[in-house]
DNA sequence: TAAACCTGACTGACCAATCAGTCAATACGT
DNA sequence: ACGTATTGACTGATTGGTCAGTCAGGTTTA
């Protein structure tokens, strides 16, 4: 069967909750078709079955997560610095338990240090960068067009922003120091000096 | 036999040079004994005789990779303004040409999403980022004794620009955008506006 | 001198375990 | 009854790692 829209509702959820659980579990480099249907109360042929070749269920989960992702991380709130800090929050410390915010966040490196080798996760990949990057530029402009934020090059400003939290978010799960918290203090006095008053 | 100090050296380049030409070409998870002693002149059972395990061959790799990079980043020069953005420039787009950079930043980033599995990478990891971060917090006390700079908190600075580039690098590899030279130029404005008058 | 011995470097053949993927048989839902 | 969903058993390929043995070069012995 191809991986199309085929594929029933509760065995697609099923299949993409037992695959970020086994790739937080074992990792990308040690993930298997077995080691994600135990995850699962199905078995490995199951899911060759719904979804052909392990790749094409990878390049499946992928647009899972990053869906996921767009629709839960911009706070719902009119005023553009705690839509932006609210923004800043999410990305860093996530919406679920410390825990789960880690894996999900390792996953994505796991998944962003595969995309060299392979264009499919890279083109999810860049899709997802360019929509974050328009939300906070976008986010950075209204600031500046209420006269909450200086006329700053909104652009730029959401470059390095977005930049930074990609760099706290790898250095966090892959050094024992708490990069994330780092970055968010020093993010609020950016801020202040770069946008505010 | 085990991996400490007995190897004789040209082993130990042999060895470190395929396990480097072998990452780049297949990717971490695709990885294998056999891929890395293809890239040399040696057969597997060789690297296997010198380091006893894949994780040992790696982990001494890792120490390999980031030894080479602490020492050529930082520029040689006394202004703090030119030496900062010197190390801005090495680490954004290395010393070597511009597929060798490429490469080394996948392998990196390879190895980092690892890191959550082994403790022993992710220490080589701590060690290199608490360094490079010294250096940067460092270079920008320095250039506000010298009244280059304007009276910033350096260690905030230094979190901000480095996990930029961290990021940078990231999103360079595992998206179809230019992200390092996208930031090259975001960082220019920020330090001129941040550190300077 | 030369034969015997030793050692570290290296190799190809081999192993059990595991891999992604296949397939015939079966269970299920309508 | 019929098509979809599911399974366990299976396959050929590949994995990390082992092992017996080869080889070059140095040291000891006779």
């Amino acid at each position: 069967m191809c991986p199309d829209e085929s594929i029933p509702d509760d065995v697609k959820e099923k299949a993409m909750k037992a695959t970020f659980r086994a790739l937080c579990k074992h990792g990308y480099a040690d993930l298997t078709m077995k080691k994600i249907a135990d995850e699962s109360d199905k078995c490995k042929s199951t899911f060759h079955y719904h979804y052909d070749t392990k790749e094409k269920l990878l390049v499946n989960f992928i647009e899972f997560l990053l869906e996921g992702f767009k629709d839960r991380m911009v706070p719902d709130t009119e005023d553009p610095l705690e839509k932006l800090n609210g923004l800043i929050d999410n990305m860093l410390f996530g919406l679920a338990d410390e825990e789960t915010t880690e894996s999900f966040h390792t996953a994505l490196l796991e998944i962003r240090s595969q995309a060299p080798y392979n264009e499919r996760y890279r083109e999810q990949i860049t899709e997802n960068d360019q929509y974050i990057k328009k939300v906070v530029s976008d986010i950075i402009r209204e600031g500046i067009e209420k006269n909450r934020f200086k006329d700053v090059n909104a652009e730029e400003t959401a470059t390095v922003i977005l930049s930074a939290i990609d760099g706290a978010r790898a250095r966090q799960i892959s050094t024992n120091r708490n990069a994330t918290k780092e970055l968010r203090s020093s993010l609020d006095w950016i801020i202040e000096d770069l946008l505010l008053e």
